[in-house]
DNA sequence: AGAATTACCTGAGCGC
DNA sequence: TGCGCTCAGGTAATTC
């Protein structure tokens, strides 16, 4: 499923190929994702240029000019882009045409993503508004988590899924982190020390930057493709061995999320 | 306010 | 073979 690394290397060949090339034609196929698609794009898109494509979290942001095209992955969702124009197949629900003859679209088998359209200043869009600092960014670090996390009983795992304390974390690289941390999912975030916090903070970027350089280097001729071969230590293994001490890894429920953890490695 | 729960959706995998 | 069930999970909305 796209998670942050997923969104940023669909996000920086997106940027290498269509920056600068200019919408001739919009094509949708079904009435809603998550939320109902503008109808309204078939008008407003042709003619204008893609400016700049940033990211939000697991958003994409593309700077259309008078507009932004807001675009959620979701769980199943990817942005493949085509040179030819190929007959659309199930689950192709949106084809976007460049004056180049590029061709974006967008499959989303679960419809759990979302499209849609809005102007002026992005962060006052209400779904950016109140998502937290980006995990790649010095404005997350220890300090700050650690006074998020003072007073919470939640478990950690959940706090660090939570998009309003940082952005863009789900479950995957969640597991992976907080193994990578040495902390365990389930600990209350209100007992984790400084330390500690500002290590699940170094966690959390290296899993993700580590992921990002793998998805960049792996290349997909001709396709942009969102899914890339990745190995994960904790995410997926439960009851497999770790992979540091040869224990059998623990697979509880947090929050409904299926969560991995060696009861040995992290505490 | 913070925590927990629900809704959205469909393919995959399973037992019978 | 095929039916029905459960699971997967990001995030907003809703409820406690």
């Amino acid at each position: 499923m796209p998670e942050l690394p997923e969104v940023e290397v669909t996000r920086r060949r997106l940027e290498r190929e269509l920056v600068g090339k200019r919408f001739t034609q919009v094509m949708l196929r079904v009435k809603k994702l998550r939320l109902p698609l503008p109808a309204e794009l078939k008008e407003i898109l042709p003619g204008l240029t893609l400016r700049a494509i940033t990211r939000r979290g697991k958003y994409l942001l593309f700077d259309c000019g008078s507009g932004w095209l807001l675009v959620h992955l979701g769980m199943t969702g990817f942005l493949r882009l085509l040179r030819s124009s190929i007959p659309p197949g199930t689950h192709d629900h949106l084809d976007f045409l460049f004056d180049d003859g590029h061709l974006l679209r967008f499959h989303d088998p679960r419809k759990f993503g979302i499209v849609t359209w809005f102007t002026g200043d992005p962060l006052q869009q209400p779904l950016l508004s109140d998502i937290g600092p980006e995990p790649l960014t010095e404005a997350f670090n220890g300090g700050h988590l650690f006074d998020i996390a003072r007073g919470r009983k939640v478990a950690v795992k959940q706090l660090i899924m939570n998009s309003a304390v940082v952005a863009g974390v789900g479950n995957i690289y969640a597991n992976e982190a907080l193994f990578r941390a040495g902390i365990r999912p389930d600990r209350i975030a209100g007992t984790l020390t400084l330390q500690e916090c500002s290590q699940l903070v170094t966690s959390i970027r290296s899993v993700l930057e580590e992921s990002i350089a793998a998805g960049d280097a792996c290349r997909v001729a001709e396709e942009s493709v969102t899914y890339y071969p990745q190995e994960y230590k904790a995410y997926g293994r439960g009851g497999k061995a770790c992979c540091c001490c040869g224990g059998q890894l623990d697979e509880i429920r947090l929050g409904n999320r299926s969560t991995v953890f060696c009861r040995s490695c992290q505490n």
